[in-house]
DNA sequence: CCCAGATAGGGGCATATGCCCGTTATGATT
DNA sequence: AATCATAACGGGCATATGCCCCTATCTGGG
């Protein structure tokens, strides 16, 4: 016996394949519009995790945006070479290498901070601002839930 | 003045940034339970889509996945040197490629879709079902909506 | 004090994604 | 039939991510 009515598409069944199309989908939305500063999503996420100031070592920072350790690294060059962060060794534990915002850094963060905000006022628009609320708030979840491993 | 209570972090706040978040962390593991078939969560996508045997072209299966179309041609490669797709020239129409699933692709997917399974059932274990059905739902509706562009 | 085990990163490698530009093939217009 | 706009790719380049292995440091027993 078949089912009635079509089933959905595998790639739609897929909890991991849908969230990687959502991912996609906004973050080109957001690539877009931060587009001005020269700054991708990704590392607007990096420097406004280190806008409070507070250095953090690259494990905090991968721990933080649930990314890995080594890609972390990766991504860090660019936004060292050109100037928005610096890397500095720890002095108490010299294996810790500490991550800080530069001046620059500072300067180009708040920038697409302003852009940012419309990429967000935008979405909040499309999908109504408690549905998408409600929606990071449970992806915030299940991206810091260690169940999930 | 400060706020009470501390404020989410900037990452939080972020509509794509938890999207991202949230993708990586579901991907990391389904990466981890595919892993025996030599498949990542992305290629194991890209077969499903091709699965139900009709012919695709590049176009079509990017509009698809929500992949960049150039992107999507890169990812094919690896596929295709390992003999689990094949691309061929539409003859109707010779700009387009059509890609379908050569028989060891249809293997290897079937192999791989019964570990697929047992980790969504993790997923589901995890979350519960009837709520990662409805975020999978919700985010489903938010990759194919073309006003957040 | 010394060593075994644990921890933080770095480097290399492979795939993932996206953008831009150039090429080829269609199709609609004149 | 010549023309021109459009569509589908391919290739190159840059960042995004992750994995694995190696090195430099810590740290907690002996």
């Amino acid at each position: 016996m078949r089912t009635v009515r079509p089933p959905v598409s595998a790639t739609r069944a897929c909890y991991a394949t849908t969230l990687r199309k959502a991912s996609r989908r906004l973050t080109a939305l957001y690539d877009d519009v931060l587009a001005p500063t020269g700054l991708r999503s990704t590392q607007y996420a990096i420097l406004s995790e280190l806008a409070d100031g507070e250095p953090v070592t690259i494990n905090e920072l991968a721990r933080a945006l649930v990314l890995d350790r080594s890609g972390l690294g990766h991504s860090l060059r660019p936004l060292q070479r050109d100037g928005l962060v610096r890397l500095d060794k720890d002095l108490a534990d010299r294996r810790s290498v500490n991550v800080t915002l530069t001046e620059e850094g500072r300067r180009r963060y708040e920038q697409a901070f302003v852009l940012w905000r419309s990429a967000q006022d935008r979405v909040a628009e499309v999908l109504g601002t408690s549905v998408a609320d409600e929606l990071r708030d449970q992806l915030n979840g299940v991206a810091e839930d260690d169940r999930l491993t």
